[in-house]
DNA sequence: GTCCGGGGCC
DNA sequence: GGCCCGGGAC
């Protein structure tokens, strides 16, 4: 939901207000930053590989998590060269806990294409980033910032949201200011050389005080100085109903297939039936109210091991592939939407 | 038990 | 705008 910044009275718009929001920030960041060992203070530490790779898992997991599977990751795969030489059922392992699993072939492909193309160095041009799998506009802009400490604004989802509440005052916890004003605000508002310490200072306080939901507006350090300060009804979001089966994601479902093929030794492979097996605790086939599709659940299932295919993660080594087409064409032959049985394992890659 | 959380890609 | 994960908070 966005909410106009035209209705409110920011109270942080001149550039007086600008520099003193700049040293309320920094100041604040200087006795209170959240301490990262991915976020060195000395530049000359930084390991703009480490940055890569921990704003990647930052993407998607809370920094404990972070902090826990970062030193594992990095041990295994200490550089470009090693991790672009893993292959799919390797890193899908390594990746273990972290979720999302398609984003750890992307990290590798990322890898690989830094060997490729830029001679196993991290590029540091915007565009030269973007272009990077699994590397987007927050990504781009994280690893120019932190790891080069280049003049660049960057926004995430909790820049954004202490943005918009700086810019203006939001009725209520989950509305944002539109995405021009955020952008011009983020342009303007970063000091000059310190884009580095800046917008990780904004992504503390997001963490710490200006949250999504149960913002601490009477701790922060910004109360004085923000217009939605204890104002902003308290709403939750509203999620878009995601496809599940049996009331549990498909994505939760995926993860547990994975997890049991990453038991797997070696070339060892599981079969369909036994992984069905382990799923509903020996309940497969039971009768149950189907009330969300008209899809049995043979057909739910291989639609999400084709998914888990589709996407690198796994191989169904048999039944055997048929070429039914012309020299080299591999395309599979299975049944759609009726019962099947295969075998299945990590995706060699 | 239920709710929450993230960026990239198609 | 739908799809991807897991665990922690509540």
């Amino acid at each position: 939901m966005k909410h106009s910044t035209s209705n409110s009275k920011p109270k942080a718009a001149s550039a007086a207000s600008y520099q003193r929001l700049q040293r309320e920030i920094l100041g604040w960041y200087a006795h209170h930053a959240r301490t990262f060992f991915w976020r060195e203070q000395d530049a000359q530490l930084i390991d703009p590989y480490v940055v890569l790779i921990s704003e990647v898992m930052l993407q998607q997991t809370q920094t404990s998590r972070v902090q826990e599977k970062l030193p594992l990751f990095l041990t295994e795969f200490p550089n470009i060269a090693a991790l672009a030489a893993a292959d799919n059922a390797t890193i899908i392992k390594a990746w273990a806990g972290m979720g999302y699993n398609s984003r750890a072939l992307r990290l590798r492909d990322c890898a690989r294409v830094i060997q490729e193309r830029h001679g196993g160095i991290i590029p540091t041009l915007n565009d030269e980033l973007l272009a990077l799998p699994g590397i987007g506009a927050y990504t781009a802009s994280a690893v120019l910032a932190f790891a080069f400490h280049h003049d660049v604004a960057v926004l995430d989802v909790n820049i954004r949201r202490v943005y918009s509440r700086l810019l203006a005052t939001m009725p209520t916890t989950r509305d944002l200011a539109d995405e021009s004003s955020i952008q011009a605000f983020a342009e303007k508002i970063y000091p000059r050389g310190e884009s580095s310490r800046w917008h990780q200072a904004v992504m503390d306080i997001g963490a710490l005080f200006c949250t999504a939901r149960a913002p601490k507006c009477m701790s922060c350090p910004l109360h004085e100085v923000c217009p939605s300060a204890g104002t902003m009804q308290e709403v939750r979001k509203v999620k878009p109903p995601e496809p599940s089966w049996e009331g549990t994601p498909n994505r939760i479902w995926r993860g547990c297939i994975v997890q049991i093929l990453r038991g797997l030794e070696g070339d060892a492979t599981i079969s369909s039936d036994e992984i069905l097996q382990q799923l509903f605790a020996g309940e497969v086939g039971a009768l149950f109210e189907n009330n969300n599709a008209e899809m049995t659940q043979d057909a739910w299932f291989l639609m999400v091991l084709r998914g888990l295919e589709r996407d690198g993660i796994l191989e169904i080594t048999a039944p055997r592939r048929v070429g039914s087409h012309a020299s080299g064409d591999t395309s599979e032959v299975l049944p759609h939407d009726t019962l099947f049985s295969c075998s299945l394992r990590l995706s060699k890659g």
